[in-house]
DNA sequence: GGAACATGCATCGGT
DNA sequence: CCGATGCATGTTCCC
């Protein structure tokens, strides 16, 4: 029974905080033994922050990498959840600070390794995936079937090639070396950070020696040299943990895969192009996931990532080799672009990871065998953070149950990407989530491997067969788009930098985060600057849904936005407050309170679809007790979550609400938003107000039995707006009695 | 027609 | 008697 320990019997209505005085986000993070720092930097940081923070910082706001795809899945949404990526400065400093070999749980940073090291790496795997997996444990057993909950490390796995400082190393006998330094390394940082260039190649670090020794066979491959330094442990270590793994009967397929790799394109691909190859631990372990787990996943994917710095290597030496003619002034390591922004998003190239390859067309066949799948190949300077190996959720059972996420969820930091995206890519983003949308319906039941537990966020890897992007993708390579890609870079520099300003606007473009969107969405502020957590609603009285574009379509009633994920309903009162659910809470549901429901009943009738989708299991007609916190208060209130037969079906009511209710002067029209904590599994609940300073109030009954208006009772402005006849967007304040 | 939801209303139990 | 509980029914909309 999904959360059935959330519901203890023996918890009593109006609670105060049940243990949990001070229910603040760091407070919860440190009862998850995540690092803190990470933590309020993740929560608190702003974009401005990030700005503000490095090269790397800078590279990463403008072209943020896109939030993993949960798979197996949430996000959360994007992310969850979400567990969305850590700030960026976390990433640095964990990132330099990290070695190879290091098993901090602090650390998660993985770069493909080695055959030899792989079971080392997949030590660092499983103590990941337990770790996450025990805190779910420890909090909610439900978490373990939430999408969301292992959103953390989902979503995490964002994808990124990394184009490094230009080392003058050619490719001589190092090269084999580096490439060593590059496959074998498997940096063990924050599973959401980043990875600091800088921090890459150390030399000291014994790292890439791992792989030579894996590698040592000068009779198989006198091609091959290493430096033999002697009495270095991590050799020792690796030498042992390779022998044992032959020992153990575990072939050494990555590393054979790898030599037969090298073998084939010593002469074609450098150093550098192998370099650049950096992926994620959480990447990498969610992408051999997809490609059938286990080491032939881990298998396949190191084939796609070769075959990607192949590409790779060859696209950029066309360009090298049109530079030579006089075309480009700069040399090959001097990438204009990185010098322009050493850091920015031509360091970076997403590997999107095939979320299956059975049911992906374009990984159905051997990496080997096959063109490199078109924006695998994209020039080092083409990003394509909507291609960030969102490779898997575990929890994929779809939403973010987002999201949303929610967001927080993974979802929630998909969608908090897209917001920084580029212009350009906002049609990625698009793709993406109309994708993600046509797979909730369709693609999740056929694609079990895409989604896992319940596809509820069911937002995926984008597929790889749409041609016309793959057609854009492909001639990135040329000096054409490269100057286009400039231009658009530029573009979005300035256009970055005015986003706060313009949120609204630019939200509106594609498929944009909603979430993020509105946390710095000034308009959604509260006037004056209030911080204050209390509830603030946007109220959109568009007649007939004419208003589409606006910020608010988080709340028009668009049951086709509804159908899609869930952390589209984040509700925007949330986001506007500056509060962000999506770093901890993933939205479940959302109700208007209808007359009956804020009656002396004390009843509140659940939308059935979200009710049976985000809360418990409801066994038997009884229901569950269930401690709903509220968010503006901290509050805990014990009520029931049960059903009624209803003719069929079955009418879900949230009941001891009355307490609730009054307290927070809830009226009809005013919704409550329920969320999970994703980090410990316990509901939140929130109040909202919605007043309406003018035009006539909600018809209660009228407005209250469209089921257009209300649309699975999940839209509050819509409920609003039944009657309205205003084609305005008007802002009203509410807050949330406390 | 059926599903989902709002609410009417019958019933029950406590005071 | 009154509030709580739970079922039934009406309304609306989607398929």
């Amino acid at each position: 029974m999904k959360g059935s320990e959330l519901h203890g019997e023996d918890r009593h209505q109006g609670v105060e905080n049940e243990g949990n005085p001070a229910i603040g986000f760091d407070a919860m993070e440190e009862e998850q033994g995540v690092p803190v720092e990470d933590k309020e930097i993740w929560l608190e940081r702003g974009q401005e922050d990030l700005l503000q923070v490095s090269d790397v910082s800078i590279f990463y706001e403008d072209f943020p990498p896109l939030p993993d795809f949960p798979c197996m899945s949430s996000a959360s949404s994007s992310s969850s959840t979400p567990a969305p990526v850590k700030a960026i400065t976390s990433s640095l400093s964990s990132s330099c600070s990290s070695s190879a070999s290091s098993s901090s749980s602090a650390a998660s940073w993985a770069v493909l390794k080695s055959g030899a090291e792989e079971d080392v790496e997949k030590n660092h795997q499983h103590g990941n995936h337990y770790y996450h997996h025990n805190n779910i444990d420890d909090y909610n057993s439900r978490a373990m079937e939430d999408p969301v909950e292992v959103t953390t490390a989902a979503l995490s796995s964002t994808c990124s090639m990394e184009v490094p400082q230009p080392l003058d190393q050619a490719m001589e006998g190092v090269e084999c070396m580096d490439v060593m330094e590059d496959f074998g390394y498997i940096d063990l940082l924050e599973s959401n950070d980043f990875f600091d260039p800088s921090s890459i190649f150390h030399p000291d670090e014994g790292l890439f020696e791992e792989f030579q020794m894996e590698q040592n066979k000068p009779q198989d491959h006198p091609q091959l040299q290493y430096d033999q330094q002697a009495g270095n442990e991590e050799i020792t270590k690796s030498k042992n943990d390779h022998e044992a793994d032959h020992q153990g009967g575990r072939s050494d397929d990555l590393a054979m895969v790898f030599l037969d790799w090298l073998k084939s394109n010593k002469e074609t691909v450098s150093a550098d192009d192998l370099r650049r190859v950096k992926l994620k631990k959480t990447t990498i372990e969610c992408a051999a996931r997809r490609l059938g787990g286990g080491k032939e996943g881990m298998k396949q994917l190191l084939k796609l990532i070769l075959q990607w710095v192949q590409t790779n290597h060859l696209q950029r030496r066309r360009l090298r080799e049109s530079s030579s003619n006089g075309n480009l002034p700069y040399p090959y390591n001097q990438d204009p672009l990185q010098n322009q922004n050493p850091n920015t998003n031509s360091n970076i190239n997403c590997i999107p990871i095939p979320a299956n390859n059975h049911s992906n067309p374009c990984f159905t066949q051997s990496p080997w065998n096959v063109a490199p799948p078109p924006y695998l190949a994209a020039d080092p300077a083409t990003v394509m953070p909507g291609f960030s190996p969102m490779v898997c959720d575990p929890f994929s059972n779809g939403a973010s149950n987002i999201n949303g996420h929610p967001y927080g969820t993974p979802q929630d930091y998909m969608l908090q990407s897209y917001q920084t995206w580029p212009p350009s890519q906002f049609d990625l983003a698009s793709h993406f989530n109309s994708f993600a949308d046509n797979n909730l319906h369709s693609a999740q039941p056929q694609n079990p491997a895409f989604t896992g537990y319940g596809n509820q966020y069911p937002y995926q890897y984008v597929p790889a067969n749409d041609d016309n992007r793959l057609a854009r993708l492909g001639s990135s390579a040329t000096k054409e788009a490269r100057k286009k890609r400039m231009a658009r870079q530029r573009r979005f520099l300035s256009h970055h930098r005015n986003q706060n300003h313009h949120n609204i606007q630019h939200q509106n473009q594609g498929a944009g985060d909603p979430h993020e969107r509105l946390a710095n969405d000034p308009i959604g502020a509260p006037p004056g600057g209030q911080s204050n957590p209390g509830s603030w609603v946007y109220l959109p009285t568009a007649a007939g849904g004419g208003s589409a574009s606006t910020t608010v379509d988080a709340l028009v009633d668009r049951p086709a936005m509804q159908a899609q994920n869930n952390y589209h309903r984040q509700p925007a009162a949330e986001r506007r407050q500056g509060w962000k659910p999506e770093k901890n809470l993933r939205f479940l549901l959302q109700k208007v309170l209808k007359q009956s429901d804020v009656g002396s009943l004390g009843r509140i009738v659940l939308p059935k679809k979200e009710a049976e989708t985000h809360l418990p299991e409801l066994e038997a007609r009884d229901g569950i007790s269930i401690a709903m916190e509220d968010i503006g208060t901290s509050r805990v209130w014990n009520m029931r979550y049960r059903f009624w037969p209803n003719n069929k079906s079955r009418m879900y009511l949230l009941e001891n609400t009355g307490d609730f209710v009054r307290t927070n002067g809830l009226q009809e029209g005013d919704f409550i938003v329920i969320y999970s904590d994703v980090k410990c599994g316990k509901y939140m609940i929130r109040g909202v107000k919605v007043r309406q300073p003018a035009g006539p109030k909600p018809e209660s009954k009228r407005a209250g039995k469209s089921r257009r208006n209300n649309s699975h009772a999940n839209c509050p402005a819509a409920a609003n707006n039944g009657s309205g006849s205003s084609s305005t967007t008007m802002i009203t304040q509410t807050r949330t009695v406390k």
